[in-house]
RNA sequence: GGGCCGUUAGCUCAACCAGGCAGAGCAACUGACUCUUAAUCAGUAGGUUGAAGGUUCGAUUCCUUCACGGCUCACCA
């Protein structure tokens, strides 16, 4: 009779039909089992607000009507003696305690009452009284039911802990973990912040294709699948980058786009496979502005989350509200290697020799055919990556491991670019963007001369026709924003910080 | 992929080291109770101990394999 899961046990069966003849028995008392609609007059959040400086004796001489309210919400407690009852009514998070008693409600409702289970919808009408205890309470005078719960709330005091079910599961995580609801709160006002940072600063919200034939602006292997009436292979795509540039083309001079990626490659704590990233281009700016707009931000971000305090992460304390530390890359790469016994001069730090003998060195292994750019770039991301955890700008990144950034012309063996690290996590990626069509298509070509499968690095030569058109001088960045929500809300996993994660689909459970 | 840890009632966990009738709290069910808040009190029911195999008179416990999960390392612009 009812739809057995396939984890249905004997136990879950007789609760499940204990909650359903109690719906039955509540249908018959006269109540609709799944009614559509209930007016309130407040969210339980609101009646707190206006109430919660309220005294008993302010509560008392107010006039009844004053302090009658109308609330619907989950039970989530209840404790009942023989011609009253307490309950405790969750409503968006917020809770609010509401006091049955026979002498007062109508007869059948308070029946109803006696088949409630937690876990089941019901809407309150009262007024607002101080218990003994001085606790803020509804005193019922109308019960409405609004919908039952089948099955039953995750244990009450210790909630749901098993990792694995709060991923899966993840409404009851939140419903029975307030600091589940904080983390994805804080989430949202990060986002928030930063929609608010750069529409102030004059930036067009804007949506680029997901769905996309090249898998473009990042070397990342990409998630494939397919359009059936055009009949062709589309990616979802790595990074919108390219497609926002060609908006600045176009002559929206200030974009940005907070959406999804997609990258079909391991995971870990600080990643997943679709991933959330603010990306913001700004006519007329280097790395430098750049750099600037990307503390800015964040800065701002920290002061509506943290309240201008420091971010407690893994132990640390990293204060976001303080100038962001600069570096170069070669330089603090170069301390790193010094602090082990290697020395190197600066210009060694540029050549493929020395660089593969520091890997020997330090027992990693050189990826084969690597251009000393990226053997510098991964002697960096091993030594030094993790011990950045204030937030540190890192400058001066190889023109090898940088195909769309545009060189520094003091030094063009280097780029203008940089990353943010904090809490030894990669932040953001921002560069001057290169806008030399030719220059990008000689680019294109060595990335794809360097990599042996040529379909993860198509020569997008549509973005180059675009460049044709004429880029301004552009800065650009990128922030990862599940990172940032990680050090804001003190995650060490990732899959904390994102809503429903991807886990190993399970057959039973 | 490697290492470590874990999987016992609906939930959170004991019992395992040193093999001997599988337990507690919460949730559920019955009853009492008109200011409780982890309500209380009395009672009841609830188990293929992740799966398969092995050792043993006897396995939740020891061994092997497998599945699933966590942490971690590696891989991964």
């Amino acid at each position: 009779m009812t739809p057995a899961g396939p984890r249905s046990s004997r136990a879950m069966d007789r609760e499940e039909q204990g909650r359903r003849r109690k719906l039955k028995e509540i249908e018959e008392l006269g109540f609709r089992p799944w009614p559509n609609r209930f007016a309130t007059t407040h969210a339980v959040a609101s009646v707190l607000s206006q109430f919660d400086g309220a005294s008993a004796e302010a509560l008392e001489s107010m006039p009844e009507t004053d302090r009658t309210v109308r609330v619907g919400g989950r039970v989530t407690a209840l404790r009942s003696f023989g011609r009253a009852a307490f309950l405790q009514l969750l409503d968006g998070g917020t809770a609010i305690q509401v006091h049955i008693r026979k002498d007062i409600l109508p007869r059948p409702q308070f029946l109803a009452t006696r088949r409630l289970d937690l876990g089941d919808w019901i809407g309150i009408e009262g007024s607002l009284f101080r218990t003994r205890t001085d606790e803020l309470t509804i005193k019922a005078t109308s019960f409405t039911f609004l919908a039952k719960a089948f099955l039953p709330l995750p244990e009450k005091w210790h909630g749901l802990s098993d990792r694995d079910t709060r991923y899966r599961k993840r409404y009851l995580d939140l419903l029975s973990n307030p600091a589940t609801r904080e983390v994805f709160r804080r989430r949202a006002a990060i986002v928030t912040s930063m929609r608010r940072s750069l529409d102030d600063a004059g930036f067009l919200e804007v949506e680029t294709p997901m769905l996309q034939p090249l898998a473009t602006g990042a070397a990342a292997r990409p998630f494939s699948t397919h359009h059936r009436a055009l009949g062709i292979e589309l990616f979802l795509r790595v990074a919108p980058e390219l497609y926002l540039k060609r908006l600045v083309v176009g002559g929206f001079p200030r974009v940005y786009e907070i959406n999804r990626n997609f990258r079909n490659e391991g995971l870990s704590t600080r990643h997943n496979p679709e991933f959330t990233m603010l990306e913001c281009y700004r006519a007329f700016s280097d790395c430098g502005d750049m750099m600037e707009l990307t503390e800015a931000i964040l800065r701002a971000a920290a002061a509506t989350v943290l309240g201008g305090e420091a971010a407690d992460f893994d132990g640390a304390r990293i204060a976001f509200h303080e100038p962001f530390v600069r570096r170069s890359l070669i330089e603090i790469t170069g301390e790193a290697l010094a602090s082990r016994g290697i020395l190197l001069e600066p210009a060694a730090l540029r050549r493929r020799a020395p660089l593969v003998e520091a890997h020997r060195a330090l027992d990693l292994v050189p990826p084969p055919a690597a251009t000393a750019g990226k053997l510098l770039l991964g002697l960096f991301e091993a030594l030094v990556e993790r011990t950045l955890i204030q937030p540190t700008f890192v400058t001066g990144y190889p023109v090898e491991v940088s195909p769309l950034s545009k060189a520094d012309p003091d030094d063009p063996a280097l780029t203008e670019r940089f990353e943010l690290f904090a809490g030894g996590l990669e932040i953001a990626n921002g560069f001057s963007e290169l806008n030399d069509p030719d220059e990008q298509a000689a680019r294109f070509g060595e990335q794809m001369a360097r990599r042996q499968a040529g379909d993860e690095h198509a020569m997008d030569w549509d973005y180059i026709e675009a460049l044709r058109h004429g880029l301004p001088p552009t800065g650009g960045v990128g922030v990862g924003i599940d990172r940032v929500a990680m050090l804001f809300t003190g995650s060490k996993a990732i899959r904390d910080v994102i809503l429903f994660p991807h886990l190993r689909p399970r057959e039973s459970r």
